[in-house]
DNA sequence: CACAACATTAGAGTATAGTCTATAGTTGTT
DNA sequence: AACAACTATAGACTATACTCTAATGTTGTG
């Protein structure tokens, strides 16, 4: 899969996807038998990790975030325990964003209630 | 309260007091009886107001959202139904961010159990 | 074979959200 | 008065995450 099939599976630009690429948080591979071009080839495994990207950024991951995640789960550049650790920490923070949305929605519903009572 | 007074109060340097000023979401008054100087002066709203800055920053929204909301809150720029709509905009934008947070923690979870069963 | 459509790289440009520096004036303490 | 500590403004600088442009080469279709 060549650079645009991707970008249009994923729905993410092949300018972004290449950004990523440098960014290290996926990885074409070339075609050593074909010597006319370098063209990257991508496959089903990073529509997975840009799908992933996806969904962590839409919460707030940061890209070096998201690629230790990556790290964590695809590469072997991790022992067994570090990728537990990382995976757990990720996990904690998690828990505190969900906290803080249930606090801000308090809030909000505070905003409302006083917006109706013509209390501001 | 000066700048640094109300800096060292909630935390946040003077210097992005300053920069949500000019941002629009706080506003510090003049004492126009003192002709000498031309320092603001804050007030127990404005610390309100920063500390609901920060809160809504760690969750996520944008300087933008955030000054639509201390306007839906503290201002009479808009009307009552305005007011709310805003709010139940950013309130359903909290319901999205909490579902993609679960949907997060439950994929963290499935990397996890990858982890410990030598899956990858 | 012309030529549109695609690929690569390097590097410039944009938006957001600060963060810092320089300059200049003000206030409080000794 | 001297001087440290504070204040304001303008504008430069930084980091993050893109987004776009330019230059150049490759591939596929009529």
């Amino acid at each position: 899969m060549l650079i645009n099939e991707i970008a249009k599976k994923t729905g993410i630009s092949a300018h972004t996807i290449r950004f990523y690429e440098k960014s290290g948080l996926i990885e074409g591979k070339r075609d050593e038998s074909i010597k006319t071009n370098n063209y990257f080839h991508y496959d089903e495994e990073t529509i997975e990790k840009l799908e992933f990207i996806s969904d962590a950024k839409s919460i707030g991951f940061t890209i070096r975030e998201i690629g230790q995640l990556i790290d964590a789960w695809y590469k072997n550049r991790f022992s067994k325990e570090e990728k537990l650790s990382i995976l757990d920490e990720k996990l904690h923070s998690l828990e505190q964003k969900m906290k803080e949305i249930k606090e801000m929605k308090k809030q909000i519903d505070t905003f409302k209630k006083d917006v109706l009572n013509d209390k501001c």
